[in-house]
DNA sequence: TCTATTAATTCGAGGCTCGAAAAAAATAGT
DNA sequence: ACTATTTTTTTCGAGCCTCGAATTAATAGA
């Protein structure tokens, strides 16, 4: 975009690189943070002494293997664990948690509750999630910390401003409005995330050797998710969250998928699909409510020991995972895949047939087949990129600008 | 992203800035100029006055409306025609063109040569090409234009370099180094294009309106192209140019398609896929090599005077891009669709399959139907684009930048 | 204690934008 | 014909910012 610049414009990128590559690294030298930005000495002079008064950053006093050397001994700066702290919501299917998390990224307090989100009304869910993370500002509040974002991770899609839960599979409600409800009870800036774009954004920055500037995260559960980094990016569509993977179409006028049309890869894939295939139920039958991942190993024990409607049942979500990544490679180019979530387990039974029914498409024409990697716990990763999302956040739109007193409300500012 | 920034980047982004708010609107005063560009009058007048100075901007004497006004007239500033030229080419089935174009726009001159693209070697297309080319620029030495850069728009992929012809229906021969030969010959940068994306861009430099930041354009001709606006960037993969809707998946399994797969949406959307399902010549059958615009309309009559397999033939077409849509929607998002080329004349036949198939897709279910246009006519947007295209680059990337005397080669420079 | 060595800061040069004031170039009125 | 008015454009100084070079700081080894 062509967006007007200003002479402090420069100040503030140059801010966010330093905050960006000290959120990367933990505990960096001035000299360090010169070679990995490119900035001259000088600025990384001005721009840390701005930060360690602001409280923003902070001296840490290691005696670590840097004593060795000869000259003047290099002085580690790291995040000020007590510049702010960041709320971080995971809002699933019976399950809600949030976590207070301080701005180097370590978790202070969490909390935990179960609820029946299924018979829930939209404005009982809001409450409960309103009142664990009043427990957590109480905290925050009693500890004397700043809490500049909440982030708020669920199954389902949001709306443009990332504000809204627009629809989720965890309740029969549309059109929550989280982010408003909890910018209005707390004054905090808050977002509504995808729970698969948490997981991209989690993998990106646990592993960017694997998980880099382009590459697909792909949740097999009861339904199914994706989340996607795309030229360094996470990936968002034009208007809400997108990326709804589970919901491109298989086969026309095919089986039934939860969300009420037919034929979806969900309708496949989806560990409710696996189940009615695989007990031979019909493609017309309605999506049970849940499965116990008890259930799904069992029938893919039953898979992996001999040929029958459960290995079918896996051949047939493999071929359409296969072919749905097919047609959103045709758009987007191969890029790695992580399979991610509880159906993880049954990759090998999944992966033949994926891969089969990749090749008959053009996705993989004139490319590689890319890599595949799986893991098949996503809770830490929702958590975690949850977490991430709401810290950069403040890296990027709160620290990064220099003006406005960003330290007030600072626990103490290092001079 | 986060990259460093100096101080001289704020000048470049906001020359950058001020030409791009005069490559939309031909002719414009300083005082309008700080109106749309939001800068204060000094900075306008210290960048057109470097701009008058290198010669990229010249005074346009006017005698308009402008004099029945009270105070100083305005002096209207435009793109100096002389500032440099570009040259874009298209090369499509059968035929080759390109033209030479000057800074402000307008052709110079322009080539058209027939060539049987099928029959010819990759060398030998280079050739051609090559040969086009050096007359423009021979054209451009007479006439003493400096030309920094050459677009080539075809149907096909390229690489992620935008310098080589990966895959092109119009050639059997694959990844044909168009960009490093050109470039080899005559020493000017070149980019090589999808000539969908090319249609994007045209659109939204012609009609912002309708073809704004989101949009999505789609070819019907031969076979199915695709380019997209995705907020406000022209979409590209991760890889390479991206965007191959006509080939995701439609049938698994399904008809054969061009490209040597079965079940693309094009084996049921393109023109040789309707005029076989209109002949009952079966889902095998090899796509024929062309068929002539006659022959289609021909078909699209039939198929509005009679229920039969005419009929059917668009049905199937239209479910097929329905369908697909339906999942472009799902990652994407829906947005505005223009539906350009010869196809667009049998859009009434399409349209309501079409929109059948959307509404069973999870594309159509949490948001509204998207509007559809159409413009059956799509080399000159592809000329265009693809002008446009190269025109920008030297905007931004050459004209923007101040040093390195941007004025050498220039006609003259209006002091 | 002195010296070599490495880290971090300071200082002046040179860019940039902006606001206020000044200059420029017309028309309207007397 | 001449002045006042109006509108556009330029000029000038203040205030940011980055950078290179010189300077200061802090340590290990001799």
């Amino acid at each position: 975009m062509t967006a007007i610049a200003r002479s402090d414009d420069v100040r503030r990128q140059n801010r966010r690189l330093v905050l960006s590559v000290l959120r990367r690294s933990e505990k960096l030298s001035r000299t360090e943070i010169t070679a990995r930005t490119g900035l001259s000495p000088s600025t990384v002079s001005a721009i840390t002494s701005d930060l360690l008064s602001d409280g923003i950053l902070c001296k840490l006093r290691d005696g670590d293997a840097t004593a060795t050397r000869r000259g003047r001994p290099q002085v580690a700066l790291g995040l000020n664990p007590d510049a702010a702290a960041v709320i971080a919501v995971v809002l699933s299917l019976n399950a809600l948690s949030a976590a207070l998390i301080d701005y180097a990224g370590d978790v202070i307090v969490s909390e935990q509750a179960r609820l029946d989100t299924l018979a829930m009304s939209g404005e009982e869910i809001v409450a409960s999630v309103r009142a664990m993370v009043g427990t957590l500002v109480d905290e925050a509040t009693y500890r004397d910390m700043h809490v500049p974002r909440i982030a708020v991770a669920f199954q389902g899609i949001t709306d443009a401003g990332a504000r809204t839960l627009l629809w989720s599979p965890i309740t029969r409600e549309i059109d929550i409005p989280l982010g408003d409800a909890l910018e209005n009870a707390f004054g905090i800036p808050v977002t509504v995330e995808n729970d698969c774009n948490m997981i991209a954004v989690a993998l990106n920055a646990k592993d960017p050797g694997h998980y880099g500037d382009n590459f697909i995260a792909i949740l097999l559960s009861h339904g199914l998710g994706m989340g996607m980094m795309v030229r360094g990016e996470l990936f968002i569509g034009t208007k809400s969250s997108g990326g709804e993977f589970g919901h491109m179409n298989h086969v026309p006028d095919g089986a039934l998928c939860r969300c009420g049309r037919r034929g979806c890869i969900e309708a496949y894939a989806g560990n409710y699909a696996i189940w009615r295939a695989a007990r031979a139920l019909g493609d017309d039958t309605p999506p049970a409510a849940d499965i116990a991942d008890a259930d799904m190993a069992a029938l893919a024990a039953a898979a992996r020991a001999a040929d029958g409607p459960e290995r079918r049942a896996f051949d047939a979500a493999g071929r359409a995972i296969g072919f749905g990544l097919g047609s959103l490679f045709a758009i987007l180019d191969p890029a790695p895949v992580a399979i991610v979530g509880q159906g993880a387990l049954a990759f090998d039974l999944i992966r033949t047939p994926m891969l089969e029914a990749l090749a008959k498409t053009a996705g993989g024409q004139h490319h590689s087949i890319p890599s595949f990697y799986t893991d098949p716990d996503e809770m830490p990763l929702i958590r975690a990129g949850c977490a991430m999302r709401a810290l950069t956040f403040v890296d990027r739109e709160i620290f990064a600008r220099g003006a406005a007193s960003p330290a007030a409300g600072v626990g103490r500012a290092v001079a």
